[in-house]
DNA sequence: ATGCCGAATGATAATCACTATCACTATCAT
DNA sequence: ATGATAGTGATAGTGATTATCATTCGGCAT
């Protein structure tokens, strides 16, 4: 049903390319920079489609979603209020006890996103 | 600096008469049924200004932003894919495990959100 | 090769939650 | 009373995302 287009494989490529977490103006920018021009309600179902085949990994920020290599394994994020970098990490701990949650009242999680807020090493040495 | 006027009141009252998750919407509507009819602008900044002095909680879902009383202890949620409905759970050995990622790379913490997406009992019960 | 059909494309309009603007008003301190 | 400060509400604007729609593409059966 979903295609792997020539539009959607550059895209994947892109996105395949580097450790960013990139949302969809970063997507058509960069491909515009190579000569690749597509667009722009173009790149957000093709981002939507590859997410949906699992090819890439979205998380949803406040104001807008962002994509990253799906061949990564499972990780949060940590994301300066300064800044706005992104750093990412795994804590299998934290995973089992979700379950544990889940499990105790019949849930059955089909997803999660844990986002820690703040500052980080960088900004907040710059703190006055 | 920030006032408590008549119309936050109103607001704030609403939300502390129960255990709901309020959109902005929610919140106009409701006092509307009352009789009390705030500027939709109005009660977006009311909401803003009310989680800015604690005094109501926000949470941040992916499309929009929801409110609920700030005399719960914290918590996080548990939100149904299937019929919206938002269990809420606490957990304080994941709060822990987040200070302690955190403090391994530096970074200060000033907040955080945890959701879990999935089947609540009721939906996952009626599953096909 | 030709024609068909479902899916994709891209320009653009629309949507939706939220914020900014602005004229006016309420509140408070002197 | 006077002025400073903040709030109100109607409405316009913003920004990310989605819908619309005419056109095009990519197989596949003939
Ligand atoms: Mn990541
Ligand atoms: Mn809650
Ligand atoms: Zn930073
Ligand atoms: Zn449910």
């Amino acid at each position: 049903m979903q295609k792997l287009t020539a539009q959607r494989q550059a895209i994947l490529d892109m996105i395949n390319r580097s450790d960013k977490h990139w949302d969809a103006d970063d997507v058509a920018y960069a491909l515009k920079e190579e000569g690749i021009s597509i667009g722009i309600a173009t790149v957000y179902r093709g981002l939507a489609a590859l997410a949906d085949q699992g090819l890439i990994e979205s998380i949803q920020l406040a104001d807008k979603k962002r994509y990253e290599r799906a061949d990564k394994a499972h990780h949060d994020h940590l994301i300066c209020t300064r800044c706005g970098s992104i750093e990412e990490f795994c804590e299998p701990e934290i995973e089992s006890l979700q379950d544990k949650v889940a499990a105790e009242r019949g849930f059955k999680i089909e997803g999660h996103q844990l986002l820690l807020f703040g500052l980080c090493k960088t900004c907040k040495a710059e703190e006055s």
